[in-house]
DNA sequence: AAGCCGGGGAT
DNA sequence: ATCCCAGGCTT
């Protein structure tokens, strides 16, 4: 499926403009959920232990669970406490991280082990705001410490978290934005399951649960819920379903800024007839006649001498009468954005019909026979426009 | 706000 | 090939 932002029928500043509420139940739905249907057999799970719960929480950033599992089971086996990891040197630490990736993680599992050891005698802080201090601790790490060793209410904001709230409330534009981030913040806090004498255990279980929803059923492909509405415990609320955006909730990440290319179209003109070359099978427009091209070498562009080069090509066909500045246009490619300008030269006579220097075929086409022949789309374009007799 | 880090799975 | 993953740190 195509990516096409201007298709997108929310835009970010609409959604942001009419904020969604959270169901009054939203956090004990996924507690339900989670204890019937979501993961409990992790390596990390059902303990209280937070050096293993916190050593599990580094592992997992950016890394999926697959991949996490052997490293950490060979890493506690080998380092089982939080003053053993503290007093292991730095070489073991990175030996038993190697092939994790991300290393810094690694470099600041050590520091934060030993400021753990020096600044809170040897246990971990159960309070997120204290947590987030420590080295390598970002505020969703120290939620989810916090939850899963001590019960404590705070929510986590992850790559699934963010997919799920993005489906079920239609939040458009890239999570990664700060806007958006801040608001799914916001959803975050009013998601979580309600304070009160079941807290502890229910934070644990939404905290897995809303984290198991979006990697085990709205998972980035394939949702359960387009198979079976019965999947997920939000369907019934989730705007997405609801409209069909699941596939392009949660927007992605905006591709990186292509680089500009330009080009100079030669409009070669006879009468009606405008000359045309065929491109070569490879490449950019294979097998397609376009406009013959001239390179351009001078920043910034210099029309003059744009059209001084245009007349030395035309006098290698015939008796050229004047040259002039006949349209600009951009083409978009996938990798690249193409700035082409095209100049007109009206040609009195035409000596020579063929003899391109690459050649490759060259032929005359009729402005009143374009469809004789398959050109690319801004080529189409500047053609029709001599057709018309328009200068752009 | 944007860039950086990294190996691996899913599509 | 491209995107993304139980993000956080630096500039």
């Amino acid at each position: 499926m195509p990516r096409k932002s201007a298709a997108l029928p929310l835009s970010p500043a609409s959604s942001l403009a009419a904020p969604v509420s959270v169901p009054s139940d939203f956090g004990m739905r996924v507690v339900s959920w989670q204890r019937q249907h979501g993961r409990h057999d992790l390596p990390w799970q059902n303990t209280r232990d937070a050096y293993r719960i916190w050593l599990s929480e580094i592992m997992l950033q950016q890394t999926q669970v697959v991949a996490v599992i052997e490293y950490f089971q060979r890493f506690v086996t080998q380092l089982p406490t939080v003053a053993a990891l503290a007093a292991a040197p730095a070489d073991e630490v990175m030996a038993l991280w190697a092939g994790l990736g991300y290393y810094s993680r690694a470099r600041n599992l050590h520091r934060c082990a030993k400021a753990v050891m020096d600044e809170h005698g040897g246990v971990f802080p159960t309070d997120p705001a204290v947590l987030v201090t420590l080295p390598g601790i970002g505020r969703s790490t120290a939620a989810a410490v916090a939850a899963f060793s001590a019960g404590v209410r705070s929510p986590i904001l992850d790559g699934n978290v963010k997919r799920v709230f993005a489906r079920v409330f239609g939040i458009a534009g890239y999570p990664g934005e700060r806007a958006i981030e801040t608001r799914m913040w916001q959803l975050a806090e009013q998601a979580l399951p309600p304070a009160g004498p079941h807290q502890a255990e229910d934070m644990i279980a939404y905290t897995q649960g809303v984290m198991d929803l979006g990697a085990t059923v709205c998972s980035r492909g394939k949702p359960a819920c387009l198979s079976d509405a019965n999947a997920c415990p939000l369907a019934a609320d989730c705007v997405a379903r609801r409209d069909g955006l699941t596939a392009v909730l949660p927007t992605p990440k905006p591709r990186a800024a292509i680089p500009e290319r330009s080009t100079v179209m030669l409009v070669m003109r006879h009468g009606r007839d405008v000359l045309l070359g065929l491109r070569p099978d490879s490449g950019i427009w294979g097998g397609l006649w376009s406009l013959p091209e001239m390179p351009v070498d001078t920043v910034p562009f210099d029309i003059e001498a744009a059209e001084d080069a245009a007349l030395a090509y035309a006098r290698t066909l015939g008796k050229p009468s004047r040259a002039m500045l006949a349209g600009e246009l951009t083409h978009v490619f996938t990798h690249f954005r193409l700035l082409i300008r095209a100049i007109r030269v009206d040609l009195d006579a035409v000596t020579h019909t063929d003899g391109g220097a690459d050649d490759q075929p060259r032929r005359w086409l009729s402005l009143d026979d374009l469809d004789a022949l398959g050109t690319p789309a801004p080529v189409r374009r500047l053609l029709e426009d001599q057709a018309r007799g328009g200068l752009f």
